[in-house]
RNA sequence: GCGCCCGUAGCUCAAUGGAUAGAGCAUCUGACUACGGAUCAGAAGGUUAGAGGUUCGAGUCCUCUCGGGCGCGCCA
């Protein structure tokens, strides 16, 4: 049966393409005076927050109502009558000021179960994006230093907007711009010196405990370094130890669980010719220009409040000059959409990146993206944590996960938008680690992980069995069925606006849904009662369940764990 | 002074111009001799900082005011 089988199954997405097509026929049928052109291509069909209003709404009367010339429930009464008599749908209401309440058959709206677990780890993967490559650039940080709390938001943040533009079919590199260039680097090797011999560190210099251990192990490595004249031995106590800082950084983010694909070398920038390569880019597209003895790219064609210098008048590049150079380099690297992930104190960057995107002849509305994240406040015991090197109350990205675990860290920092400022309670992060959200939800997971274990225990094949989604008709299977389709286009909206918090506060949804579920559903056979077919049915929906949290949590790089 | 971000329940925060602004924590009251109680059911808590405007509809968009954060180098 064929025809069955092709009208059983209504996700959001197909329901959305029934009710335009509902709109088309209407409008082919002399039913309303529209311009086909003006019926958007994507009709939004949302879940609305009050069940009574049915599994789906849609505003479309709405907004058709003004270019038809009709009112908007006039337009909803010959839309309803349409879609009652499609398959699948088992009512439609016309509320308030004309919105379109459908209610869906319990199988239509179960069958989802059954496509979720076919569909599997690829259930929530959309194909927004498929065929860009992007760049996503974040922390950044100099390799000067352990990494600190301010670095962590972006590590996890960062992370997660390359997972969830992955699953929206995005080709993503995450990379990291190493500052290993430059006057910063010189001081840090004069201070590592400094440290090793017991002599004064310079002006400007580092002064954490870092570095004393980082020059005990300089020392250790290669003793013979102390013998060296100089410049020769600050320089290689800057070489040392800038590698082993590096390789700290590294580890420290790989436990972290953020991974990147390509940490630039600033130096590399300059020895590979991919400065000159940028300057010849600026100067054909003629935004470049010579004046006081300096060289200065005009940016101010391009909403910039002033010009920017690229080589002072003593010849040495400003640090300008190389972030032009690598954005060039990173669009002759072949990315579409270079991504920059920038703190708040930052935010004088953004116009001026993106008026180098357009010195460089592209559009700096498609091709360059600077998302400004506020900064993260710590409170312990009622008091704001000044984190300063100087007072010695730093507070590294080691220390958060030696606190609270990679998952609770994680997840603390990719549910909030980056775009307001975040306050961590340090107490409750570390003492009261059960109230995060994360456990709520990976406690779904492990519960879900459990019923399954325990069916498999008494012999159940579900898969085996025949899957009859009519039967999942009560209120909670059918509120978590509409929780569970939403996914796709949760990770739509997350890629698009760059917001993987959505992800997070969607899992929580989810988990709420499941237990609720749970909690009045039964879903294996008690003691001594046979198998029915609803055990069967409420076991595809439990796997469905479990299925989308699993890949949900994977894309925020979070555990999806079966025993907690 | 100019510019960017923010202001939502006691606290931390959600809400892509949609219906009665939602969660968690904290407070109070309930629910397991059946699948994980890290759960669920319920109560209480709001002039969305304030004032105008745009429209069928504004926490969301525009203007102004107040309050908070941050930034305005031929530094890196």
């Amino acid at each position: 049966m064929g025809h069955a089988d092709r009208l059983a199954r209504m996700t959001p997405e197909q329901l959305a393409a029934t009710v335009r097509g509902a709109v088309v026929d209407a409008i082919a049928a002399g039913e309303l005076a529209l311009d086909p052109a003006v019926v958007p291509t994507e009709v939004v069909v949302e879940r609305p927050r009050n069940p009574e209003h049915g599994d789906y709404a849609t505003n479309i009367a709405l907004q058709l109502a003004k270019p038809a010339g009709v009112p908007p429930r006039a337009v909803a009464e010959l839309l309803a009558s349409r879609l009652r008599t499609v398959a699948g749908i088992a009512s439609v209401d016309i509320a308030g000021p004309g919105f379109l309440n459908l209610v869906l058959d319990a199988a239509a709206l179960g069958e989802l179960a059954r496509t979720i677990v076919e569909a599997g780890e690829d259930f929530g993967r959309v194909a927004r994006y498929a065929g860009t490559a992007v760049n996503v650039e974040f922390i950044s940080a100099n390799p000067t230093g352990p990494l600190h709390l301010g670095h962590t938001r972006w590590a996890a943040v960062g992370d997660a907007i390359a997972r969830v533009l992955e699953a929206a079919g995005a080709t993503v590199a995450r990379e990291f711009y190493v500052n290993d260039r430059g006057v910063q680097m010189d001081k840090f090797g004069q201070s590592i010196e400094a440290r090793a011999l017991g002599t004064e560190v310079p002006d400007g210099g580092y002064f954490g405990e870092y570095v004393e251990e980082l020059a005990r192990e300089v020392v250790r490595a290669d003793p013979s370094i102390l013998e060296l004249p100089e410049p020769e031995r600050w320089q290689s106590f800057r070489e040392v130890g800038y590698l082993l800082q590096l390789a700290q950084q590294k580890a420290v983010l790989d436990a972290f669980n953020t991974h990147f694909d390509v940490w630039y070398s600033e130096r590399t920038l300059h020895s590979s010719g991919a400065v000159d390569r940028g300057f010849e880019r600026l100067r054909e597209q003629g935004h470049m220009f010579e004046a006081d003895g300096a060289v200065w790219l005009r940016t101010t064609d391009f909403d910039d409040d002033k010009d920017r210098v690229l080589v002072k008048a003593d010849g040495e590049l400003t640090y300008f000059a190389s972030d032009t150079a690598y954005y060039v380099d990173k669009r002759l690297r072949g990315f579409d959409v270079c991504i920059y992930l920038l703190g708040a104190d930052h935010h004088g960057y953004v116009n001026r990146l993106r008026a180098v995107a357009a010195c460089a002849g592209d559009d700096p509305d498609i091709n360059i993206e600077v998302l400004i994240g506020q900064l993260v406040k710590m409170v312990k015991g009622g008091e704001e944590v000044r984190l300063s090197k100087r007072a010695g109350n730093m507070i590294t990205l080691e220390d958060l996960v030696d606190e609270v675990g990679v998952d609770a860290a994680r997840y603390s920092l990719i549910r909030y938008p980056v775009d307001s400022p975040l306050t961590l309670d340090l107490d409750l992060l570390v003492q009261r680690s059960n109230d995060n959200p994360v456990f709520y939800v990976q406690y779904a997971h492990a519960r879900i992980s459990s019923v399954l274990r325990n069916a498999s225990d008494l012999g159940i094949d579900w898969r085996a069995t025949g899957f009859d989604a009519s039967l999942l008709s009560h209120e909670r299977e059918a509120a978590l069925l509409g929780v569970l389709g939403e996914l796709p286009r949760v990770m739509t909206a997350a890629a698009e606006l760059r917001e993987p918090h959505r992800v997070a506060r969607y899992l929580e949804e989810l988990a709420t849904a499941y237990h609720k579920f749970y909690d009045v559903c039964r879903v294996l056979p008690p003691a001594d009662a046979e198998l029915e077919p609803l055990n069967v049915a409420r076991l595809w929906l439990c796997a469905a369940a479990r299925q989308t949290l699993a890949n949900g949590l994977g894309v925020l790089g979070v555990g999806a764990p079966e025993r907690m």
